[in-house]
DNA sequence: CGATGACTTGACTGAGTTCAAAAGCTGTGG
DNA sequence: CCACAGCTTTTGAACTCAGTCAAGTCATCG
């Protein structure tokens, strides 16, 4: 954990509440990820009832958002920063299974605990609300539930996805996979339009540990990969978590793997 | 392929239609995957209609559910059978993502064409119905869609689970842990409920081939480590596909990997 | 500046893969 | 009933990719 887990939360002056639903609608119509988030797909009357219950907060990186002991008790939707969902077994073995970038949905509606947890990998800035109050909200708004229910496949094709790359690629293709992932959600890309740069640059929201928890590998062959990548020139790195891509196009052979045909 | 891929499905006679809306409850009330099929959490109403739009089908091992070329344009609920949810890749590396046993649903809502697909691995016996009706029926009745939500969020779960797996157990641990999966799953077992008998038999669903394609490993090592398991009579394996469980805490041990305090 | 934590590099090991061959099943046809 | 073909599964031996252990370097910050 890079900071203090205290649980100040940095909350924002709430910008809603009873009788306020004109300036949250402005607010939201300002909002950064309204065209892409859960929101944009939802009756204003829905959206105005989403509203009502919700309230910005900023969340520091390495809280925990549910999961371990912590009953799932809030749901949110990210506006700024990644959140990592992980599988932590108590033998110390744990593997990221998923990440949330801005205007994903992050929460465990319909039980109390959760095998997975979700904690910021970065300093967050998040709409969030109570998940009772978010179900109660979706027995009343159908389409709210069908939003949740689009995303969640969504995100069941991706843990798939996933799954295989980490079940049947190398080690440089899974660190080529992810770091074009990383680069495409960060940008808020959709996920079949490739940007068509060939050069870019981004500070990697993850440390080199949290990347091997995500490949299932160690974090020292994390590092192996990213120095062959270098000494090849398809990609360079900044301090920090800087990261250039110089090549994108070998890069996005790199994560397919040599085709052989 | 264990049979040719004949895409005669043997369906049955349809037990239902335009007003035998009658019989079709009563039919419904004989399944023997009533209890624990999305159907049962269903309004009698709901449960009305979604046995108006399905029939009862047989199909055969190795054919296609959904996926590959082909649109997506149906959906089923288990009666009997195991599909497997493949991840397939042109280079020939193949994973499997997801098993879907009785009582479990099939499909992929919302789509057109999905990344994933879905093939029986077994025969099976399902109640299947068109992707589109199914999607209408869920407009309609908001509680269909909630439980197809449920289901969703579970499935999520459990292929993050699954993806833990395949990233951080050992070969042993793996196959372990495959073998209870798939014990408790074809006894029609909750999740949390685990069978208390130190001995019972079954007749596994998949291949060697296909065992490995779950735990992303190769078919030698799946059968090394049967043969390990075996030395150590911890199972025994019949002939054909036929396994027996000899000493179920141990295996239940093995699966959880070697606990160090 | 020295301490702390994140990252890199090197040398060695080993679990699982790869390639190859043998052994078991199942079904077919003489 | 046996022989043979076409499978799947098992077993063996050599190899390799990534893991492990151990130093060493680099940044950042009090």
């Amino acid at each position: 954990m890079r900071r203090p887990n205290n649980f100040a939360t940095g909350r924002c002056p709430r910008v809603n509440g009873a009788g306020a639903g004109m300036t949250t609608r402005i607010k939201c119509l300002q909002c950064v990820v309204r065209r892409t988030a859960p929101c944009s797909a939802l009756t204003a009357e829905t959206a105005n009832a989403l509203a009502r219950i919700v309230h910005r907060r900023r969340i520091s990186a390495g809280q925990i958002l549910y999961g371990g002991a912590q009953r799932v008790t809030s749901c949110a939707i990210i506006i700024q920063g990644v959140v990592k969902v992980v599988s932590a077994h108590p033998d110390g073995r744990n593997q990221i299974v998923g990440l949330q970038f801005p205007s994903d949905f992050v929460g465990r509606p319909y039980v109390e605990t959760s095998p997975m947890m979700a904690e910021a990998a970065t300093d967050l800035e998040v709409c969030s609300f109570s998940g009772s109050a978010f179900e109660n909200l979706m027995e009343q708004h159908p389409d709210l539930e069908r939003t949740i229910l689009r995303r969640t496949l969504d995100d069941l094709d991706a843990a798939r996805e996933w799954m295989f790359m980490i079940a049947r690629k190398t080690a440089e293709e899974r660190v080529a996979s992810l770091l074009l992932m990383m680069a495409r959600k960060m940008r808020g890309e959709r996920d079949d339009a490739t940007s068509q740069d060939q050069e870019m640059e981004l500070d990697l929201p993850l440390s080199r540990t949290e990347i091997a928890e995500c490949l299932g590998m160690r974090l020292e062959t994390v590092s192996r990969q990213f120095a062959a990548l270098k000494a090849q020139g398809i990609i360079a790195t900044g301090r920090r978590r800087g990261l250039k891509f110089c090549d994108l196009a070998e890069l996005t052979r790199r994560a397919q793997g040599a085709v052989e045909v």
